[in-house]
DNA sequence: TCTGGGGTCCTAGGACCC
DNA sequence: TCTGGGGTCCTAGGACCC
């Protein structure tokens, strides 16, 4: 925690909901809604002449129908507000080097990076008060709460006290008192599960929670979770502001209209989200060695299943592959009604030849050297491989099976999916590593061919 | 015909390694 | 032929955030 208050939090009002009103002088003054429009949707963000009326972020489009039916009910228009962001973002980091975006309307700045004189209370006030209005002009009028304090708990506590279109600072050697009367709710992590974790304990005010002790909180919220509370109660908080945070994973998902039931319209979803996500991953010049499926049932139950392959990917045809098959383990037969696919343990760099696309370490006749690909030498000559040297995905192809592809491996051994003309998924087999009827073969390029055009049922 | 889509982080168990 | 303890990696689930 910092000896003055030179963590500012700034959160743009009711963003999405702003932009439309900016854009469509029609809109102002009026309850504006931005979400989801269909049977399923929720609200991403109400105008305040919306929230008048009790409509929510997170609450479903159809409850806030009928709470404000006379609001405009739109779909985010996402490029305008990226563009919005993306002025306000600028003119932050021309105020100061150290900026953390949290989102497209939220952002951390450390001051103490700004340049200014000193840090007492009324410079940062002023100086906020400042940006305030450089922040309305850049935008053509968009409003900003603005929080001070000497950590960024605080900073965003006190950003959120008198919004919109405020500035509020926490003088330095006050934020205990300003906490202890707050629900718990006010820290970081504390959701509705843990709220009511803690409520059942007796804890509601962060006063409460500063009276338990460290080992009961870690017991009743766990290791990670009971350190954070312990700390935030008492306003100890050296978390720095950071710039520059790395992608961990990039997903696609979608929720449908009707729940699915039929396999091949599932897994026709499924190859396009891949194909998303695997676009994005070189867009941004990234790759994954995990890809992992989300399946929601009907009754909301979550599932989700993954696998790892030995090195990353950004392959279409490879990400969409897995997802398919990791489709075909679980029971979807009382309807689907969200399907996602997501690729993590992200590299910054792609592994040139696993799976023969683009490749100078070939023999001369474009072949792939099985000892490289397949690493059965290796395996052989009692080489400790780690992980199978089958990795998922791989094409294989068996003298009396035909071809398939590895499905996964164990200890000595390698499962194959293979793929019947007509009726895939085919039958599924085991083989010893060194089984010799079972060779690697190389597929022809990648093609996005099999990725279908038809949109989700309405 | 309640309950989005993009993410992050944590926990817990099992396999494996030394 | 009973049996350990730490560390890493992977998978699955869940809470949380905007």
């Amino acid at each position: 925690m910092r000896k003055q208050a030179s963590v500012l939090h700034l959160d743009l009002d009711a963003f999405f909901a702003s932009v439309e009103q900016r854009d469509k002088p029609s809109l102002r003054g009026k309850p504006v809604v931005v979400g989801g429009v269909g049977g399923r949707g929720v609200v991403a963000t109400a105008s305040y002449e919306a929230r008048r009326y009790g409509v929510r972020s997170a609450m479903s489009t159809r409850e806030a129908r009928s709470r404000c039916p006379h609001a405009a009910f739109l779909t985010g228009r996402f490029h305008a507000y990226r563009e919005a962001s993306d002025v306000v973002m600028r003119l932050l980091r021309e105020v100061s080097p150290l900026v953390e975006p949290l989102s497209l309307d939220e952002a951390f700045v450390d001051l103490e990076r700004a340049g200014l004189p000193d840090l007492e209370v009324a410079t940062v006030t002023a100086y906020a008060a400042d940006l305030r209005e450089r922040v309305a002009v850049a935008t053509g009028g968009l409003t900003a709460s603005i929080g001070l304090g000497t950590s960024k708990f605080i900073a965003k506590v006190a950003s959120d006290l008198e919004k919109p279109d405020a500035l509020v600072v926490v003088p330095p050697g006050t934020e205990r008192d300003l906490l202890r009367p707050m629900s718990v709710s006010v820290i970081p992590g504390v959701g509705p599960v843990t709220a009511e974790r803690l409520r059942r304990a007796g804890i509601q005010t962060v006063a409460d929670l500063e009276a338990v002790d460290l080992a009961e909180l870690l017991r009743l919220v766990g290791q990670a979770q009971g350190t954070g509370l312990h700390a935030l109660a008492r306003a100890h908080d050296d978390r720095p502001v950071v710039a520059e945070r790395e992608a961990k994973s990039v997903s696609s998902e979608g929720t449908y209209e009707t729940d699915l039931t039929d396999r091949r319209l599932m897994e026709g979803l499924l190859t396009r989200q891949a194909g998303e996500v695997a676009a994005r991953l070189r867009k941004h010049g990234l790759s994954g060695r995990t890809v992992t499926i989300k399946v929601r049932l009907h009754d909301f139950t979550t599932l989700n299943r993954s696998t790892t392959l030995p090195e990353p990917t950004d392959s279409t045809a490879t990400v969409a592959r897995l997802a398919r098959a990791l489709l075909t383990d679980l029971d979807t037969s009382g309807g689907v009604r969200l399907l996602g696919v997501g690729v993590s343990g992200l590299a910054d760099w792609i592994q040139d030849d696993l799976f023969g696309e683009s490749s100078d370490t070939d023999g001369a006749d474009g072949a792939p050297e099985e000892d490289e690909v397949l690493g059965v030498d290796a395996v052989e000559a009692g080489v400790k491989a780690r992980r199978s040297v089958y990795a998922p995905g791989q094409d294989v192809e068996h003298d009396e099976m035909g071809r398939g592809w590895v499905w996964g491996s164990g200890r000595g051994v390698v499962t194959v999916r293979f793929e019947t003309a007509g009726t895939p998924p085919g039958p599924v087999r085991s083989y010893a590593l060194d089984e010799p009827a079972l060779r690697p073969w190389r597929p022809a390029e990648p093609t996005e061919n099999d990725m279908p055009a038809a949109d989700p049922p309405a």
